[in-house]
DNA sequence: TATCCTATCACATATTAATGTGAAATAGCC
DNA sequence: GGCTATTTCACATTAATATGTGATAGGATA
């Protein structure tokens, strides 16, 4: 038997929902409620395994309410109910720890194994969304970024700039001359296009050459 | 009719797959390799829709393929096999345009369904792929940080300071005195606990702050 | 061998940044 | 009304950085 709770705004639905759910073998829905004002009381209370959660309610809203979920408790699997798969909202939910994304559009049965699947440790996905989820993917690879050439002597003391150093420190610190920091310093700007200290270090967090 | 390219090393499982995929109706091989050594060249001449690939293939691995693959087209479907859902193999794939993962014990019924949603677009997964996924994200999660308390004023600053202007830029940027500039840097640093301009910079990088 | 790049150091000067010590106006809070 | 934080500005001093113009030595390479 999966116990289930319900956060869904729109009361029809809320119903629908509840009886589909509640109607068929092996689920139970414990409650359910219209807004996510007192989740964190009411999942303690009910100790649910799944929670379906719409993303957009008023008050508290799903993304919001699954945050305050995840602070008490990462072990409850949340499915999160949208009608579009914007985005957006799609990328917050599942860096916050949401178990799977799924259209309301979804038709009764497939939802019903949705809930199953969510129970039993998977990460069910309408289809939309897991092609948006692989997007993100590839648009998060690393920009292959210029290469700057920096010698390996340059980019011990770049490393060091990124760590605050002064250039007397750093000057100790690699046992060398303040005069040779500076030099290196300098070829370091000219291979980065820039000319100051902040502007080293921001490029290279920027470019990840650290 | 779905038409599909097969890159599989070992003969029995893809002269099983091949009599499977091409036994069913709406489906056909065109070809079937057991390496990506001319992958490029054999995507060019046949055209697939669907291709399944190998992760774990002699000579030119399944990564290897489906970064040539992708080199050159960006719209045949690519769609992983593997026996393990080995974390650093899906992240690498799927960052490289995969556009779906699936487990070589996926039932036969499962994989055509699979082979059908990959090729109407969309990103099927086995359930315990799907869950790593979503793992991934959580964990790529920026860590709340801490808050630092920083003022609009001194935010702005900031900004500016990252993108390496000097104080006397940023007091002409912002319309004030660069003892004003001096006075928000000074409590910025109090407030970031560092004491130096690139420091700050470092560290708005590093906690996210800009 | 001549040339280029890297790494090292020196001296000088100008600009920027950091620190210290005030202070005044405004806004929010109890 | 006091308390606190923010935003604004001023003057002075010290420290750090940036820029310029050199030089020497070793290693790679054409």
């Amino acid at each position: 038997m999966i116990k289930i709770m319900l956060y869904e705004d729109n009361p029809q639905l809320r119903e629908g929902l509840t009886m589909l759910i509640d109607g068929s073998e092996g689920f139970q829905v414990l409650a359910s409620f219209k807004n996510c004002s007192n989740v964190v009381q009411e999942v303690e209370a009910f100790k649910p395994d799944v929670i379906l959660m719409d993303i957009d309610m008023p008050v508290v809203n799903g993304i919001e309410g699954l945050k305050l979920i995840r602070q008490h408790n990462h072990d409850v699997k949340v499915l999160m109910l949208t009608v579009f798969d914007d985005n957006k909202n799609v990328f917050e939910a599942l860096k916050n720890g949401a178990n799977g994304y799924v259209l309301k559009k979804t038709p009764p049965a497939k939802l019903l194994e949705y809930i199953t699947e969510a129970a039993s440790g998977g990460a069910p996905m309408t289809s939309s969304i897991a092609t948006q989820v692989l997007k993100m993917f590839s648009e998060v690879q690393a920009p292959p970024g210029e290469d700057y050439n920096l010698s390996d002597r340059e980019k011990e003391v770049l490393q060091h700039l990124v760590n605050g150093y002064s250039y007397k420190m750093i000057a100790s610190e690699m046992f060398i001359a303040i005069d040779t920091v500076r030099s290196h310093i300098k070829k370091i700007y000219e291979k980065l296009h820039v000319n100051s200290k902040s502007e080293a270090v921001a490029k290279a967090f920027k470019d990840k050459i650290v």
